[in-house]
DNA sequence: GTGGAAAATGACCGAGTGGTCATGTTTGTC
DNA sequence: GACAAACATGACCACTCGGTCATTTTCCAC
């Protein structure tokens, strides 16, 4: 085993040395590079062209990622942790029905900026996305609470619900051969008002206990 | 230019003699085994698996499918137009309402069981996949409508918008790690909910005018 | 059955992939 | 400024992929 102390998805291994100031410009012009590689191309961007992006060579972006997988993780765990920020501020809002729909706007908006739903699914397995992924959702299910307390949202959708929910306005548009930028929130109206308590008829399948 | 007479896509070509036996039962064969591999193993099947599952050799996919594209776009076109026989025999039922939710059921019940969602996406080019498309929005049309004079549905939902929504529990589901299998109904409900004329709000976004 | 067209075969190609590693360079420390 | 550790380099590997093609086999009409 090779030394891959710099190796960690996200989340900085502890009693360390700081990493070397040339070391922490990479790492972000890595990131930055993978995102907008990752927006353009899709999941078959390849490492070497991020590399190329980011004025580096592929050999580096291994000694930073241990694999491509991890670098999508650190990726997707920054954009959930950016996700879990927006919905901590929400929290206090006055209004639980503009909070719940300002987070939904927020989240359908990263994903369509930074093409991340099918990031996130190819991230699935990994342990520190799923930690970022739990967190956000305890988040999300106090936005759900406070609206459902007043009467915004029907009484059976739960946190869980909201966050599988949250990208399919994305979903719908990329289905669209020419779609205006902004028709996700087209989208998004439709979805929030089958949220809503007027007119909700009785769901057929449970909610999903695990997300 | 070698003979590709047989390399049609969905479309039989006009008045050539009709394919011999073995190759009519080969490209069939071809057909089920690649739904099948796209179904297990997403949009990075590969052709050369494709072809043993078939009981064939990856040079006879070339003779019956000109590229791996053509034959993503051979199998959609026969979903799409299984879902026009559907949507044209749900034309005539008496309760509108009904049909349409019928509709999407069997469209994302479909979806579901041959992960098609993606297989869209990667044909979306095809001429004769476009064409399909068009004549499923068409019976759309008419099932929207119906439904819209039945006042059981809102006003501002379009044919486009049901085709584009029509993946969306499936996509949905497909973000949870371990999904009951029928979970995607459960956001079917969800979804027709916004769709009821009861509690609908403005949408911000007109409609597309093209899917 | 036989001849010729249609189709299947399997070896082959070039491009591209994620990932590795010995070597050379940079950085921070004393 | 020298030394060691951290880091970057670029050549390299094994592998997979979609696609091609000369050759052989299969089918069908007569």
């Amino acid at each position: 085993m090779t030394d891959r102390s710099t190796c960690y998805p996200g989340v900085v291994t502890t009693s360390v040395r700081p990493p070397r100031a040339d070391a922490a410009r990479n790492r972000e012009a890595l990131l930055a590079a993978a995102e907008a590689e990752f927006a353009e191309r899709g999941i078959a961007a390849s490492v070497a062209d991020i590399a190329r992006r980011a004025g580096v060579v592929k050999g580096t972006v291994f000694r930073h990622f241990a694999t491509k997988e991890d670098l999508i993780a650190a990726i997707v765990i920054g954009h959930i942790a950016t996700l879990s920020d927006e919905a901590r501020k929400l929290l206090g809002a006055s209004d639980p029905e503009a909070a719940l729909r300002e987070f939904l706007t927020v989240a359908a908006d990263q994903r369509h900026q930074h093409n991340l739903t099918f990031l996130q699914t190819a991230s699935a397995g990994n342990t520190a996305v799923l930690a970022a992924r739990d967190e956000l959702i305890g988040y999300i299910g106090q936005l759900v609470d406070a609206a459902r307390a007043a009467g915004a949202i029907r009484a059976d959708v739960t946190a869980i619900d909201v966050f599988l929910m949250m990208c399919a306005p994305i979903h719908i548009m990329e289905n669209s051969s020419d779609p205006s930028p902004s028709l996700w929130q087209r989208y998004l109206g439709i979805l929030f008002d089958g949220l809503r308590p007027e007119g909700a008829s009785p769901l057929t399948q449970p909610a999903p206990s695990k997300p």
